[in-house]
DNA sequence: TGTCAGGTTTCGG
DNA sequence: CCGAAACCTGAC
């Protein structure tokens, strides 16, 4: 495996956490299906150990993905600035965002307004099945999360059987979207600009598209505002309830300067295991 | 057996 | 504009 030092980063929350449904971990290794490739990690000792498939070594990937430039320091120092961010520094210390890709961020999260995680990930690793590419690699059967291009021709109907419900018709909608070009489009937007042509995908929501633009875009200020997303603004901040989901999101992305989406993040395992 | 969460759309007011 | 129903599935 290739070797990268990489120091302050925890590997498990940031990639079983919240943020990717992609990814399984064995107890030593960490294997991640995702766009036409399985990814390989171990983490040890301040390194990161990895490798890809079936394209080997590509290191460009693997930089990008564990986004690796940004200054953490400096995200860590102006987000915190109370005593709930504090503790949820403290209690998962080196949590990061991961640079996801946005086609398969935007299919992803379709998927996302099932029951919970578990449902989210059960039908996410169907979908994989059904349509991504088979490897085999330390024994065992991996299936790629499937390239946007692999789902053109998928019919509802299949799709239902992933357990995804009325949410495949919503899916087909944001895969036409896709291959009129919205990929090659939306990457440059601004923040508002991108986050209006999601919401003009049919079952595409505030919720999704923020999931979207913080995770697939890489827009740092922006956190999804699920249902744990509220309870972060109303139970901990104190923010009006009746208040509706825009006047939160004014509210979260200002508080946090910059850098709500590293915020979001935190605070949403904080919460989530209180 | 019934009820309910999850996010978005659609409908009724 | 706002609230509530409908959509599906799995969990309880």
């Amino acid at each position: 495996m290739n070797k990268l030092f990489l120091p302050n980063y925890n590997i498990y929350w940031t990639l079983i956490g919240g943020q990717s449904h992609n990814w399984q971990f064995d107890g030593e290794f960490y294997y991640g299906s995702l766009t036409e490739k399985i990814v390989k990690i171990k983490y040890k000792d301040n390194n990161l150990f990895w490798q890809t498939y079936p394209n080997n070594d590509d290191e460009e990937f693997i930089l990008n993905y564990f986004n690796t430039k940004v200054d953490y320091e400096k995200i860590l120092t102006v987000i915190n600035k109370d005593e709930h961010i504090k503790s949820a520094l403290e209690k998962y210390p080196n949590l990061r965002i991961l640079r996801q890709d946005f086609e398969e961020t935007l299919i992803s999260y379709i998927f996302a307004s099932n029951k919970n995680l578990g449902g989210i990930r059960k039908s996410i690793s169907k979908l994989r099945e059904f349509y991504g590419t088979e490897f085999q690699l330390d024994g065992k059967t991996f299936y790629s999360f499937p390239s946007a291009e692999k789902l053109f021709d998928a019919k509802e109907e299949k799709l239902r059987e992933t357990g995804m419900g009325f949410r495949a018709k919503y899916l087909i909608s944001a895969l036409e979207s896709i291959q009129n070009g919205l990929s090659t489009k939306i990457i440059g937007m601004n923040e508002n600009d991108a986050r209006n042509k999601l919401i003009k995908i049919f079952g595409v929501g505030e919720k999704i598209a923020d999931c979207v633009l913080i995770y697939g875009l890489g827009f740092d200020n922006v956190t999804p505002l699920d249902v744990w997303g509220k309870r972060i603004v109303v139970d901990l901040y104190k923010q009006n309830e009746k208040e509706k989901y825009e006047a939160h999101r004014r509210w979260i992305s200002n508080y946090f300067e910059g850098y709500a989406g590293w915020a979001g993040q935190f605070l949403f395992e904080y919460i989530r295991n209180l």
